[in-house]
DNA sequence: CTGAAAGCGCTTACAG
DNA sequence: CTGAAAGCGCTTACAG
């Protein structure tokens, strides 16, 4: 039913190969030639068949993502951003997204994963998540393109493309320095992705050494995934020796619970008790007060991740040379502090 | 590199179709060769490559998601659930998702929706958002199969999965007057998705005059997508000779304000006005008092949508059969009512 | 600058 | 139940 380029080639009375030099520009092909070429693409609506193409080119044009579908429904909003990333990169240069959103659960995604690969369905993969461990070993065995994004770097092994989560924590603590707080606490999430709590603890272990005048454990409280975690955590701090006059929350959920409880005990926000939270989400828009929060890029994080993917497609980045993006995160101002 | 079919039917000492019988099943083969082509696909990590698949079988096993970017970022949240429905969906079948998500300024959306068709990288497609109208007309001319989702129906034009916003609207009214009120008001935005606004709205009005004794018009505002919408609207209302028990507003984002303007003219909620808010995102969690709020079934919608498109692509359902499938709301209730 | 031909990796009648 | 062969729609050396 679709035309083929064979029926371009007899609608322009030229060869098909003329046909595909003229639009792959692969060949010089005289103007004239071009004109009637593309006239006859135009009148027949033709577009290349990807799969044909494909076979022969052994490329797909796709970008295949595969994400794990995480607990928490709320953190998914900044896939959203990714995609938005993704597709600024990719839509310029002709690539489509193969998505795959899977529950970690199951081993679904590590075999989708593999099949993306096996069935040559991408040229490349981006792998948002946090345990899809096992089948890196055969992509890097047979160096197919692949990128790990906001994941923590795996150096020297994968591509990698993150958010500078310990800055973010230590800009957190120098903003917060600047406002004339000296008793700044940090309540961490023990996050499965354990290594972006660890990255902002580090972060905000640095900056109260080098900025605040020392680090005091007495002021770390370790939350947890449970729903309601942030309100014993905030008790425990506002009750104890060295009440602070700031919580930095590693999560922007907890940091709105902070901030209720600090409210039920009788602290006004931000007057008493700065807070701020972490991954600028719906949640520190809406509270109320709204909450100061730190902002991943996760959009621009797409956007590199989608770049880097492609040089390496392109063979412009050896796969050896592996590269480890790390992107700045940028203090959102808001009423808590 | 990959290994091939040749490779495989020369591991297990079998002639090619033999492996393609095999792996597809489509012609019996002898159990005792069938072990010996399993295990050295196994041996080999094939996967039959899609794009030489592709090109004879005129299949992709790709269906196009082409989402429309809105302006609201929180709506988005959305999106998500219906991807996963869709891959619910799709996964067990072995479909993948081919996503394009774009700003509907450009007409970029339109082009890379007639693409996907023409360059034959997808099946079917399943389309989002409110601004793409004009491409149609080729598809419908092609028989080629795609499915409107979340957006009014064109009956007997388009296939279309739907949350009845109508029932939706009825569904409010009913459960408010269930807790004993009798002036209940509505504030509907000036939506550009007209159309869903004018469902609750007709819904409202519906059960206004079936069951609230009556149809108001006054208990009535037209809000719209400024910033602030929601605020003056509320003033008017309680402000207003026939003053409100309850409010429905269209949008969670314009009930979270009514909530505010009420508790700041000195209202209580739920006990001095009842508020409920439409689409149940995480803005209805997140207020307090949260706000009860009507869900509509995205993720069901995602799933019935690839379903349905799963059955056009097969010939289950004819192309010319068209399918309206409306899902209805649910009441979430909260603090707010 | 353009044409005839081979081949990419599959599936599918067609024989046997 | 299994094999040899054609063909899907492209691209790409290879001639001319």
């Amino acid at each position: 039913m679709a035309a083929t380029i064979k029926d371009v080639a007899r609608e322009a009375g030229v060869a098909v190969c003329t046909v595909s030099f003229a639009v792959n520009g692969s060949a010089h092909v005289a103007e004239a030639t071009k004109k009637r070429i593309f006239d006859a693409i135009e009148k027949l609506n033709y577009r290349p068949n990807q799969s044909a193409r494909g076979l022969v080119t052994k490329k797909t044009n796709n970008i295949g993502l595969v994400v794990e579908d995480t607990v928490d429904g709320l953190e998914n909003t900044i896939l959203l951003d990714v995609v938005k990333g993704l597709g600024e990169a990719t839509g310029d240069n002709n690539y489509d997204l193969l998505l795959s959103f899977q529950k970690p659960s199951t081993n679904k995604l590590a075999d989708h994963l593999l099949d993306v690969y096996r069935k040559q369905s991408a040229d490349g993969l981006i792998l948002m998540g946090a345990a899809i461990n096992q089948p890196y070993g055969e992509l890097i065995k047979n160096r197919f393109p692949f990128v790990l994004l906001g994941r923590p770097a795996m150096p020297g092994v994968c591509h990698s493309v993150n958010a500078d989560n310990e800055q973010g924590a230590y800009e957190a603590v120098k903003y917060l320095i600047g406002k004339g707080h000296r008793r700044i606490a940090l309540i961490t999430p023990c996050s499965l992705e354990v290594d972006a709590s660890l990255d902002r603890y580090n972060g905000y272990r640095q900056a109260m050494e080098e900025l605040g005048g020392g680090f005091d454990e007495r002021l770390v409280e370790i939350g947890s995934f449970e729903e309601d975690s942030g309100y014993t955590e905030t008790e425990k701090l506002l009750n104890g020796v060295e009440r602070p006059t700031a919580i930095i929350a590693g999560r922007d959920v907890i940091a709105s619970r902070v901030v209720e409880k600090a409210q039920e005990l009788g602290y006004k926000v931000p007057e008493d008790l700065a807070v701020i939270g972490f991954d600028n989400t719906a949640v520190s828009q809406l509270a109320r007060p709204s909450i100061t929060s730190i902002e991943l890029p996760m959009r621009q994080m797409g956007l590199e991740a989608a770049k880097l993917l492609m040089q390496l497609i392109d063979g412009e980045i050896r796969f050896d040379d592996i590269q480890t993006i790390v992107l700045p995160c940028t203090v959102i101002e808001r009423e808590s502090t």
